[in-house]
DNA sequence: CGTGCATTGTACGTTATCGAACCCTTCCTG
DNA sequence: CAGGAAGGGTTCGATAACGTACAATGCACG
């Protein structure tokens, strides 16, 4: 039987824990609104938070030296940021931030080290999905070097969609363009690819999926491979992503 | 004071242990070489043993549906092979393989997993080199996206001079090239401007390490970056590699 | 000691993306 | 409702790597 506010709770970690972890751990969250833009944790910097996401989602991405950031996972309401504070990390080696606006519960490390060292599921599914994120991110490395734009933006819509659970995302050229580390002007050529084939409608820093079929054609193995990890983990509905079909108009 | 046979393992994490530890897992360590090619742990299928390498390294690779492998990251013996199983894992979502021959200590999953339960200090250690390797593959996902082979090539060779303890590798670019996923013409061009420049000897299946500073110089921060990461678990000195100059002929 | 194969060097047309620019459309704001 | 900014489409020469082919070289083995 669930803790009695476990019901409201979109996360599918704090979703899955057995009422006596739940109650262990609810206490010390505190729910917060994620904007926009907002940074979580700084590459090189202590960790000093762990988000468990509720909606929306958060990119994980590389700093280079000459400044380009480069996302290498996305983190949903299936996930955590912050979560390699369990495998011994004190910093952070990766930027993490909010892309879409959304909200989480956030707790303080020290607070969730104390709360993870009481909760052996807790302990055992965030091992898990630890495990789950690196797979993300291998897979990512490998796509980077063998899959062009097309197939790439094809497959980031796909795991933005799973994550967002919406179909439509606030999300301009410039960003994707940042987050799949090319030009702006080459989203735009894949993007008005798939735009003609009827998949997805941009709209000014909107963007619609209208087709997700479509999309899972357009993309590579890589969205696939990683699906199935976490499906793994979750069990068949590992996201929120809804199979829903806009009519074109 | 360290195990009376301790003295002998240079793999980093079973040196790091305490006496008392590394007694319980040593008698379950079967020594065992390894061949060039050979391979641990194959895509998709069950994780038996884990590796403790001693000498030589292994490359963990993602190998992508149309057959073209592709290398996330290199374990030498600083790491060991088939950590996931302590996330959790069951099976290996990569195929790891000898790229040198060497030797390694292995151990099955079910005496790994009964030993770890009793032996906080390994299980932490693990868990931190987990996190490391993490942060070692998403530096490759960004390096593949951004920087040009001469760089990564440099960045590689660095990592395999790091982990082998030598200077010379008995590698042909053929097997850099699936390493890295480019054509092997490509790798010929990238190795001969490293030739040229005094910085590395090539010699049929040979390639010998003249200048490890001039390396360095030529590989991208995402060596450094890694390094820097190693060092933070094992200290100063992560690796075996002795900073050899071997003057050109 | 010579032959054969593995390994490496090189060439060339093709493709994807870069890097930068320019213009048009849509939306926001005053 | 008008002006401006943000977002998106498109172009173009440059570059890195592809894909493929073939020649040259050095080592192993008979």
């Amino acid at each position: 039987m669930p803790h009695r506010l476990q019901k409201n709770v979109r996360n599918r970690i704090l979703a899955a824990l057995a009422a006596e972890e739940f109650k262990l751990i609810i206490d010390k969250l505190q729910r917060v609104e994620l904007t926009l833009g907002e940074t979580l944790h700084r590459a090189g910097e202590p960790i000093e938070n762990v988000f468990f996401v509720e909606s929306g989602f958060i990119s994980a991405l590389t700093v280079l030296s000459d400044g380009a950031p480069l996302e290498i996972g996305l983190i949903g309401a299936e996930g955590a940021a912050g979560v390699s504070v369990i495998l011994g990390a004190t910093n952070s080696y990766s930027e993490t931030m909010c892309q879409t606006g959304g909200g989480a519960y956030r707790i303080g490390v020290l607070a969730f080290k104390e709360v993870v060292a009481h909760a052996p599921h807790l302990r055992d599914l965030l091992l898990r999905y630890a495990h789950l994120f690196h797979v993300q991110v291998a897979q990512t490395a490998a796509c980077n070097a063998h899959h062009d734009l097309g197939q790439r933006l094809a497959r980031w819509l796909l795991a933005a969609h799973d994550r967002s659970g919406v179909p439509e995302l606030s999300l301009t050229q410039d960003l994707i363009a940042v987050m799949l580390g090319v030009r702006r002007s080459t989203v735009s050529i894949a993007a008005s690819t798939l735009q003609r084939a009827g998949v997805i409608r941009y709209q000014h820093g909107h963007i619609t999926i209208l087709d997700r079929m479509g999309l899972e054609n357009a993309a590579c193995e890589c969205y696939e491979a990683v699906a199935g990890e976490y499906r793994s983990l979750f069990g068949e509905q590992p996201f929120e992503s809804a199979m829903v079909i806009v009519p074109a108009p």
